[in-house]
DNA sequence: TAAATATGAAACCAATAAGTTTCATATAGG
DNA sequence: CCTATATGAAACTTATTGGTTTCATATTTA
């Protein structure tokens, strides 16, 4: 596991962060427009998009005093390749099984 | 996002419990075999137990004093399933941005 | 049945996380 | 230029988390 996607697991496991995360799946959103959707100070969302950017989650750019925040497939297809590694381990494993049943049956 | 999805998030953001979930993947273990991978005391491994069981991520089987421990792939399916949630609300996104570039390139 | 083994659970501690308030800075607009 | 707007950042508070030690309980097994 590298460091991505250490950072990237801790910033999907607030729920504030993930719901920001639907948010920008549908659209770009400044700081301020983030916040809006949650009962929380401005500072507080800012804080969970810097940590949402640390994992990769989104990008911001920034435009004239506007931070406009967008986001990143690329912290998502982290997810994805973890979890996928995992069901890799287990499928082999579930061949073996399937293999050992399969023998054992043969042997009958 | 519904209870278990919100248990099994917090569950993943752990280091520790994320390579618990890879070490159950190859096989079941009882809680001191797992506590033997680690460099912490067993209690504490099975506190990260608890907490991923909460998060339908394992599955425990009491075999008489032993505890059996072994992956639950529904915890994973829900991770996946919300990751997927997202990536149709992006695709969606970059098809309207297709259609309007379409629709002004016919206008040209 | 007595000793060893595997686990459960409570009490406690230090670090981190999530939120607040407050103030500073940078850009837009009239 | 002056004011309003959008954000940055520090300091602080409280709750949660991840870990420990300690002791109790339930099964095995000699």
């Amino acid at each position: 596991m590298n460091q991505t996607a250490e950072a990237t697991f801790r910033a999907l496991a607030d729920p504030t962060r993930r719901a920001i995360v639907a948010l920008l799946a549908e659209r770009d959103l400044t700081i301020g427009a983030v916040a809006e959707n949650f009962d929380m100070t401005r500072p507080a969302v800012k804080k969970h998009l810097t940590i949402l950017e640390q994992g990769a989650l989104i990008q911001v750019e920034a435009k004239g005093r506007e931070r406009i925040n967008r986001l990143n497939p690329q912290g998502l297809q982290a997810v994805t390749d973890w979890v996928a590694q995992i069901d890799l381990f287990w499928s082999r494993r579930l061949d073996t099984l399937k293999d050992i049943i399969e023998r054992e049956t043969k042997n009958d």
